[in-house]
DNA sequence: AGGTAGCACTCTGAGTGTTAGAGTGCTAAT
DNA sequence: ATTAGCACTCTAACACTCAGAGTGCTACCT
């Protein structure tokens, strides 16, 4: 005793606090704590540290004779500054390692797996964006004549993803016409973003005045009309069981609330989508989410990559009480293998 | 009075306690049965012949001083031989067709359009399962080289969805000769089943032991060899946070309990799928399910055609306390309009 | 002056008792 | 055959009590 540093014990206080109420779920009191350091400190001395920190808005009092709950505010300061991470154990890597190993299958069922993995390992909901179509980079396109005016449309990104579109034409139009116009975007558009595709055509078009403007402005209108180009991110989802399963949810209509989360994508993949210009994993407690469905829970993301390009994003969600330590670095492991993943593939 | 057929009045008071409990979600007792017939029968009237419909397992009670609800046998009898249709408004059909009939976008989103429009009308979970492949007409199968050894198939169906899958050769193969077999697979395999496709060619490849067979073998391997033609049918699910406004979750135990019935798919598809096989809607009450899981609930599934031959099914599944008529008709004509929807991208 | 024991105080949640009301089943009257 | 009347049962809501958990404060200790 005597003298210990008291910035030190106050953090050490919120990490058990913060630590105890994520593990037991219910409101911690000084007695807990005072135990969880073999009594160094008696309940009382706890007490008045306690007050200090409810003083800084670190945690809050449900009411008078209850336990001490980490705020948000407490939970931040804690991820920043206080927690240590936890490494994935060595079966949970390979339970990982084993799901995304199976190349044989297709890119939508990886998908699948990896928000899979993310609930298994971290009990709570994983979430998977497909890559960004824009940001995805253009491999190769096919066009097949289905009948008179029906085409279909085959376009593969460099990512494994594979884009189907029916379309029906003006005017008809010939196999080879259609055998040529597939071979010049596939020679012209290489390794291109599907994002620059448009623009990139349309400043061709201006270069060429002469007979190839007919062909060009063909292909271009054949490449864009069918909504091959439209961004359509599709998210992928699972553990919402097993997440239920935790006592925050004991009240039905926070299960409602939680449902229509997913009902509404929306709000969700664009918090994704920010996240995604940035680096690393990323961390929104409660309040601090903008859409309030999402006020009551955490969200951890991370962008993954091929070649050091970003292209999409995957993350976890649940209550604030969550185990920070594992699902960031379950997010961050995740990622990285979904990258290598489909740098595989593609 | 005087002299009412006694069978008659037992059926009218069946159907009065149904539709009242479906309304309401509350036990029903004989003084609201007698002023729901417009006091024509005196609440003292109506306990006997609830006491009959008891004895005959078509009601219960939930305990001494409670009003009747109807069992799982009571709704039977009740969808049986009580109930009458009831057609959907105009503006529901108008709602439906609007949804339909928007002929751009590809398959993955007419499936989900119509899985959310079997829950906006019914107010219960809406589900559609993809068509099953084995059932689909062969249309049009192209190969896409991406390099060396890497293989894209993309395989189109009659009903217009569109599979594709990568992989690998075991030798090198040149462009023209992928080309030569897909034309061949084009010719040969034109309006055939795909559950047929495999035996089909082994029949072919018995005929032929001239030089046609090394072509016909190396055709074969490729059409077989990725899983183009593996079923892997796709379950599309709308609906459910609308569902859990009902009063039957208010427990949340029961929330989880349903939540698993969509995580663990398959006892939902197995059910589908035998009721392919049969014409029409098709309801299954509570208890009669045979997956235990779905006993509090009641399926109603109808198989969809192309052209007169089932290939797919949809329906809803909800609280046994559903609008029995309303949904059924929902479920007839959606199936109606998901087959010609169908049809017009075939 | 920091740490701690002691104590009065507060609030919750579980348990109990009471009561109004809804609904039944039976019986006797019509 | 129907129904009015009545005794009976069960529930859901409310009030009340009380033990236990936890606090904040103060006085004491080192």
């Amino acid at each position: 005793m005597k003298h210990i540093d008291i910035e030190q014990r106050r953090k050490n206080v919120l990490s058990a606090i913060v630590e105890s109420y994520i593990e037991t779920a219910a409101p911690i009191g000084s007695r807990v704590i005072s135990q969880r350091f073999r009594w160094s400190m008696s309940p009382a001395t706890i007490r008045n540290v306690m007050a200090d920190l409810e003083e800084m808005a670190l945690i809050m009092h449900p009411h008078t004779s209850a336990g001490r709950v980490p705020t948000d505010k407490g939970y931040r300061v804690y991820v920043d500054s206080l927690m240590e991470p936890k490494h994935l154990t060595k079966e949970e890597e390979s339970i990982i390692n084993k799901l995304l190993m199976r190349k044989d299958e297709d890119f939508d069922f990886l998908m699948q797996r990896v928000s899979k993995a993310i609930s298994m390992i971290t009990n709570v909901a994983g979430i998977v964006l497909t890559p960004r179509l824009k940001r995805s980079v253009f491999k190769h396109i096919e066009f097949i004549l289905l009948d008179e005016a029906r085409v279909l449309g085959v376009l593969m990104t460099g990512s494994g993803l594979v884009k189907n579109a029916m379309f029906g034409l003006e005017e008809d139009i010939s196999r080879s016409e259609l055998a040529r116009i597939s071979e010049f975007l596939n020679q012209e558009l290489e390794g291109m973003f599907l994002g620059d595709i448009k623009d990139h055509l349309t400043r061709r078009l201006i270069e060429h005045r002469d007979s190839f403007y007919t062909f060009l402005k063909k292909a271009m209108l054949i490449v864009t009309a069918p909504n091959l180009l439209r961004l359509d991110d599709h998210v992928y989802f699972d553990g919402a069981t097993t997440m239920m399963l935790q006592p925050e949810f004991s009240d039905v209509s926070k299960v409602r609330l939680f449902l229509k989360v997913f009902e509404e994508k929306k709000d969700l993949m664009d918090l994704f989508n920010e996240d995604m210009e940035r680096e690393g994993v990323k961390v929104h407690i409660g309040k601090e989410n903008s859409c309030k469905y999402i006020q009551e829970y955490t969200v951890i993301t991370c962008n993954y990559k091929i070649k050091d390009k970003t292209i999409g994003a995957l993350g976890a969600i649940g209550p604030t009480r969550l185990e920070y330590g594992k699902v960031i670095s379950a997010v961050k492991y995740l990622s990285d293998m979904l990258g290598k993943a489909l740098e595989d593939i593609g």
